[in-house]
DNA sequence: TGCCCTGGCGCC
DNA sequence: AAAGGGCGCCAGGGCA
């Protein structure tokens, strides 16, 4: 069953006759109930079927798992992130809600005032014309509360909070019906709340950590573990090559002033330390600095205290942050989970009898842009697996490198050397595919927002930005405004692809998660980055995980772009370590 | 001492 | 090989 955006409508008869006391004795299941439900400390609750009664429940997370159980329900839910976690600690899944906070944040994003908060107390109160409460400072990690918090700043003020819910709900559905394409903005609720409830489940099931795989990584590369503030033996062997390259003088290599500072000495001018830069140069210094570089970053980064902060009984548990990107992308609150070093992905292992099914949707982000502009032709290059090979057949005489550099430049505004010509060929023979893109930049630079295929909306530019843009005052006000302007442009030229790709990945991942729960039920989703996902399940469940992943991809393709010729494979691979994925 | 900024670099 | 877009995180250092 993919998400289903017109339930809704089609349920709604059926269950304004039912109340709490048929569902606490129902013997039928309901098909698309929806209960809205609020916290109230000390593992309480009250919760409402809607147009029905109030229930108080004692027991808060035992009555919703009964209710999961015998009906089919949406749980309407002030904050999934605040309220799921106790529930998954308490054993209790829940099939799908639709979670007002982020709900609300699409929306203010849609009606461009995105920095209103989004809170149920503050979407009641914009509601009633009151003052908004602030959203509230994240939790952190180490705060969590043993049972349900009844109030987080949060509470609507004069409301009963249960009111303010189903009132807030109204509201929503009313402001996404009044828009041009509400099914999209639907779809994009209901994959953001149901994103939601993965995020909360992958924090609670953690990806499989190996710490002795890692701790050997460590020590093999740096040494033996010191003290806070010292140098593991590797890296102090290195700092002090490094001065010595430099006449004995010291520089701190952690220090990129002290860098450039020592390269001047010597009559080498570099405008920053950066690698690339460092990498140019002929000097000996250069490879202990380089090499001082890649394994600093894995020790600070990724090192002991990582992993004594972030990995607990064999599992990383980062907390995402579902739609804590403006495109759509999910964040991350400490842990750094979707920064992951390739070379640590060795540390990923399977528990035994158990696989992990990686799957990594290739070239996503042009297969978007083919989808969203319409350009047949385009459409065709994307047949094959390797989008970037048929484009440089196409139109770069096969050269691979050409092609991916044109198409990056489309996507991200790319000004340099190459990429002018390059790009002039591409627009020469996909007008559309290119088009979509320039038409998104020039909205940017007049100071429009953009929006993705299901409505995810860019922010509108800064007062700052629009004075600075606007009313040039000399020749270097106008310098600084045209700079301005196309800075902005490639911002909104990303974000319809970025966007719509973080919508296609959403929905992947929540029909993926519908598929699982049906065809198998042990697998876990331990891991979602930006375009791929992993799955921790049984070594039996690897080939039905396998297909569920193949499908997920296509209805997620039907779901947000229709009928598109355009392909997007997801290829997924059983391994026991993440690193021998693809 | 804590706050904020910068540079640098990991991921997509 | 880097460059364009998006992030998070850390160390260093300036400043109150």
């Amino acid at each position: 069953m993919v998400i289903r955006v017109t339930a809704e409508s089609r349920c709604r008869t059926s269950y304004s006759r039912v109340n709490c006391r048929y569902l606490s004795v129902g013997w039928r299941r309901i098909a698309g109930v929806r209960i809205a439900v609020v916290p109230e400390g000390d593992g309480a609750g009250r919760a409402r079927v809607l147009d029905g009664p109030t229930e108080a429940v004692g027991d808060l997370a035992a009555w919703m798992g009964e209710q999961q159980r015998r009906h089919d329900v949406r749980w309407v839910l002030p904050s999934t992130e605040e309220l799921y976690p106790t529930l998954l600690r308490a054993g209790v899944r829940l099939d799908r809600c639709h979670d007002l906070a982020l709900a609300e944040g699409i929306l203010l994003a849609f009606e461009e005032r995105p920095h209103r908060p989004r809170n149920l107390g503050a979407a009641w109160a914009r509601t009633r014309g009151l003052p908004e409460p602030a959203d509230p400072r994240p939790q952190t990690r180490g705060e969590q509360p043993t049972l349900f918090e009844a109030d987080r700043g949060t509470t609507p003020v004069g409301a009963d909070p249960l009111d303010a819910a189903v009132a807030v709900l109204a509201d929503q559905e009313r402001r996404i019906a009044a828009t041009a394409q509400p099914d999209r903005l639907r779809l994009l609720v209901a994959a953001e709340s149901a994103g939601a409830l993965a995020a909360a489940e992958m924090s609670h099931h953690g990806l499989p950590w190996r710490t002795d795989v890692h701790l050997a990584m460590l020590e093999d590369l740096l040494g033996q573990r010191t003290a806070p503030g010292v140098r593991p033996a590797k890296l102090a062997d290195l700092a002090d090559r490094i001065s010595a390259a430099f006449a004995g003088r010291p520089v701190n290599p952690d220090h990129p002033p002290s860098i450039v500072r020592a390269f001047a000495r010597e009559g080498v001018e570099i405008p920053s330390a950066r690698a690339w830069v460092i990498k140019e140069l002929d000097h000996p210094a250069v490879a202990p600095l380089l090499e001082y570089k890649e394994l600093s970053r894995l020790y600070v980064a990724h090192g002991w205290s990582w992993l004594d902060s972030w990995v607990d009984g064999g599992r990383f548990r980062p907390e995402y942050v579902v739609g804590g990107v403006v495109s759509g992308r999910w964040a991350t609150r400490g842990g750094a989970a979707l920064q992951l070093p390739r070379t640590l992905r060795t540390a990923v292992r399977s528990d035994p009898g158990w696989v992990l099914v990686c799957a990594d949707a290739s070239q996503l982000e042009p297969r978007v842009l083919g989808a969203l502009s319409g350009d047949r032709r385009f459409a065709e290059v994307s047949e094959s697996a390797d989008l970037y090979t048929s484009l440089a057949a196409d139109a770069f005489d096969g050269d691979r490198g050409r092609a991916k550099i044109a198409m990056l430049s489309a996507m991200y505004g790319g000004t340099s050397g190459e990429a002018g010509p390059l790009l002039a060929v591409l627009r020469k023979r996909f007008p559309q595919a290119v088009e979509y893109v320039e038409q998104a930049a020039r909205a940017g630079e007049e100071g429009r927002v953009v929006r993705s295929r299901l409505g995810r909306t860019s922010p509108p530019p800064s007062e700052a930005w629009r004075e600075l843009t606007s009313d040039y005052d000399g020749e270097q006000a106008e310098k600084r405004g045209r700079q301005a302007a196309r800075e902005w442009g490639r911002f909104t030229r990303n974000f319809v692809v970025q966007a719509s790709a973080a919508d296609w990945a959403l929905t992947m991942l929540a029909t993926l998660r519908r598929n699982l729960a049906v065809s198998a039920p042990e697998a876990q989703i331990v891991f979602f980055q930006h375009d791929e996902v992993i799955v921790h399940c049984p070594e039996a469940a690897a080939e039905a995980v396998s297909a569920d992943v193949s499908k997920a991809a296509e209805q997620s393709s039907t779901l947000v772009f229709g009928a598109t010729p355009v392909r997007f494979p997801l290829e997924a691979t059983t391994v026991t370590s993440y690193a021998d994925a693809k």
